[in-house]
DNA sequence: CTGGTGATTTGATCCAGATCACGCAGCGCG
DNA sequence: CGCGCTGCGTGATCTGGATCAAATCACCAG
């Protein structure tokens, strides 16, 4: 049915399987979606009806960089990050964003039909509703409101990239640091007496990759904020001791 | 500002003027635009019934960046520019992308209902159909054929946003001044036995702006581009003597 | 405990590109 | 005319962050 589309990478990929699940189920996920408050019934339905539920391996791939668009997708649970990357000999990668539940992926690629433009990886394991191209169209064709909405998540994600580009080109590579940890504070943090607690769902690597600078550096520019005791490090865990010292270093 | 309709800025601005125009010649141009090809022709007229014809003068500002967006803009004639500032001692803008006609400006804010998130200014005398939002949101609750169209505009922003952050993290200077070069000829440039030629509509500041780079940097990349006989500078006309040579520096 | 493998930190250089400083050309204007 | 102003080119420095190199740490299998 679907033969003319290549399989989408998450179907050749061990870490994502595919499961049943009852309808009910799938419908009273996408109603959760704050993106799609006050749409008809019927949209839902017919979405539910389309989408595949799917579950993703922590760091598995959901679709790579220039890979033809199959398919959207919904995240109901975890997190992913969207990437760009450049091979040749020294290899990198620049992380676009993050998104978490509520966020749609593979719309931009889906809807203006060219391949994708980005890479998405599952930072943790994630729970997806994948609705395939052909379904979509079929959907927003007869539930235009819902289509509308859509809008919403490009608008959004363009704001994002600019503040991106912002970042990179005006500020400095501790002040971009700053940020990313305030961020990341916000969206995975616990507030304590102590300050804000975290254990990024970023690695290091991945975390000198959203900064857009060397894994060295950002390393160097975390010492240098443990020292300072607005940081404190220990293994995996961050807690943000001074977080309006941080929030001033931006 | 007072009231939800705060008047857009360029109803304050000297260069820009509204103009009477008959509704047929409205219509018209608004078919024009390739994003909605094949759209209901209701959607045209109620469009072109609240749209006002704008003339914008170059070099003057359309919105700013933090100012609350008051229309969307669907340019019919000319080329303006799209971009982030820093205030403070030393102030700098970053050039998000250029637009030309049968584009759309101002789309995300208005979606979204927040402040603007870029700047936009005439980089040539442009013709501009202005419809404020909520004229917007009247015809796309009319007309979601329409509406849902709307969103490659924001598709392929985004993806062009991606673009620059790609070429901003994983390519020299050099590089993004050669295909900075390479998009502006291909925009603006005539093919004559020499080579490509044009009259930049960006002056070399904007050109670093976009470039990413200093207003230093750009000049050295273009005079030494001219050293190589890949370039001949000319006063304000480039003529592109080397387009295969310029192509392989990216 | 032992060795291995990958991630992280730390330290030591290097260089692209920013910044600073200046000269020069055009251009409107009293 | 001379004056200031804005935009552009070019040379001389300076430096943030990349890159290279090596040590340390964390984790696991055996």
């Amino acid at each position: 049915m679907r033969g003319e589309n290549a399989p989408p990478s998450w179907a050749r990929l061990p870490g994502a399987r595919c499961r049943a699940v009852e309808h009910l189920t799938k419908l009273e996920g996408l109603k959760e979606f704050e993106l799609f408050e006050g749409i008809d019934e019927g949209f839902f339905q017919a979405l539910a009806i389309s989408a595949e539920v799917l579950e993703l391996g922590a760091g598995t791939a959901l679709y790579r960089e220039g890979e033809p668009s199959g398919a959207v997708y919904f995240v109901r649970e975890g997190r992913a990050k969207l990437y760009r990357s450049v091979g040749g000999p020294k290899a990198r990668d620049q992380i676009l964003g993050v998104v978490g539940d509520g966020s749609v992926l593979g719309l931009g690629a889906a809807l203006e039909g060219r391949p994708q433009s980005h890479g998405a990886t599952a930072l943790t394991d994630c729970v997806l509703y994948a609705v395939f191209r052909d379904d979509l169209f079929d959907v927003m064709g007869r539930f235009p409101a819902g289509a509308v909405r859509l809008n919403r998540v490009l608008a959004a994600r363009a704001r994002e990239l600019e503040d991106l580009v912002g970042d990179l080109v005006f500020r400095s590579a501790p002040q971009r640091v700053a940020r990313m940890l305030l961020n990341l504070a916000t969206e995975e943090g616990r507030v304590t007496k102590r300050g804000v607690v975290f254990e990024p769902s970023l690695s290091r690597q991945e975390m000198a990759e959203a900064t857009g600078i060397s894994r060295e550096a950002l390393s160097r520019a975390l010492s240098r904020l443990a020292q300072e005791d607005i940081l404190d490090l220990d293994g995996k865990t961050i807690t943000i001791l001074q977080p309006a010292e941080l929030r001033s270093r931006t």
